[in-house]
DNA sequence: AAACAGGCCTAAA
DNA sequence: TTTAGGCCTGTT
């Protein structure tokens, strides 16, 4: 069966290695060739990049419907590394996670997995993610294969704790439940969050039973796009902690403070595994 | 084997 | 307003 895929040229940032793998998203993962296959917005897509050339499943208006946002292609991170430079600590990790782009991920999907990711590495976290998109979502044909869609919040709010036991989630599970009956009975409107102020966002995230500051955060920045919004995980706090004694000015980043965070998580976390 | 993992909640000062 | 302990499950 042939699949039709887009081929665009992008002279921006964009290391698909990077972009997904750097702890964002949970649902993409490599092929043998060096692309990446994986599910947002219900499509399925294969993506892969030669030189400057980007390729990624589907017609150009898939391309325009979805993924160009997706990818945050409006934006040039190029000129955003510029700014975000502010010191040698900075510059390092940017230069390093250099390829890096924050992905627009649909705003439930992003509030349940980083409800999920809560005190777990990212391993298991994807492991967590998967069997809950292949036990709830619906499918998705690629390539001969099945693939499944993230699970809506309303099919997510019809289920029980004791459904959630195959995922092996432990104690996340009735976070996860609370925040599907919160979006799903428009307790909390993710979309509408999107469109007000990051206050107001996380105001409203933190009603949800287990989401505190970092979750809330993450969903802002990776999920509404609030690229101001900045989570403070374990290796952010390590790498303030060790290179600023905790005093860091977000004001600096001129309202990109997320991106700066996304670059110092990558290198800080790198630091660590690489020696 | 004990500690910790991209936290959060509650209780107690 | 800060701190300790518990929480599911897995890995090192």
């Amino acid at each position: 069966m042939s699949e039709s895929a887009f081929t665009f040229r992008c002279d921006d940032d964009f290391e698909p290695e990077k972009i997904f793998s750097c702890g964002q998203c949970f649902r993409w993962n490599a092929s043998e060739d060096g692309s990446f296959v994986g599910v947002a917005f219900s499509r399925a897509a294969r993506v892969s990049k030669r030189g400057d050339e980007i390729t990624i499943s589907g017609t150009e208006e898939d391309y325009a419907a979805v993924w160009r946002d997706y990818f945050d292609l409006g934006r040039r991170y190029d000129e955003i590394r510029e700014r975000l430079g502010v010191d040698e600590y900075m510059r390092e990790a940017i230069e390093d996670g250099r390829g890096i782009r924050i992905l627009r991920q649909e705003p439930w999907e992003a509030l349940c997995s980083f409800i999920i990711s809560q005190c777990n590495h990212i391993p298991r976290i994807k492991g967590i993610v998967e069997r809950f998109c292949a036990l709830f979502g619906e499918p998705i044909a690629f390539e001969g294969g099945v693939l499944h869609a993230f699970p809506t919040a309303e099919k997510t709010a019809s289920l029980t704790e004791e459904d959630l036991t195959p995922l092996r989630c432990g104690y996340r599970a009735k976070y996860v439940l609370s925040a599907a009956r919160a979006v799903s009975e428009g307790r909390i409107a993710l979309e509408e969050l999107a469109r007000g102020s990051q206050s107001d966002a996380l105001c409203a995230l933190k009603t949800i039973d287990g989401v505190g500051d970092k979750v809330a955060a993450c969903v802002m920045l990776f999920g509404l796009g609030f690229y101001d919004a900045f989570p403070r995980d374990v290796w952010i706090k390590r790498a303030l902690a060790e290179r600023y004694g905790g005093d860091f000015d977000l004001s600096r980043f001129g309202g990109c403070a997320g991106i700066a965070q996304q670059y110092l998580f990558w290198h800080r976390r790198r630091e660590n595994t690489e020696d």
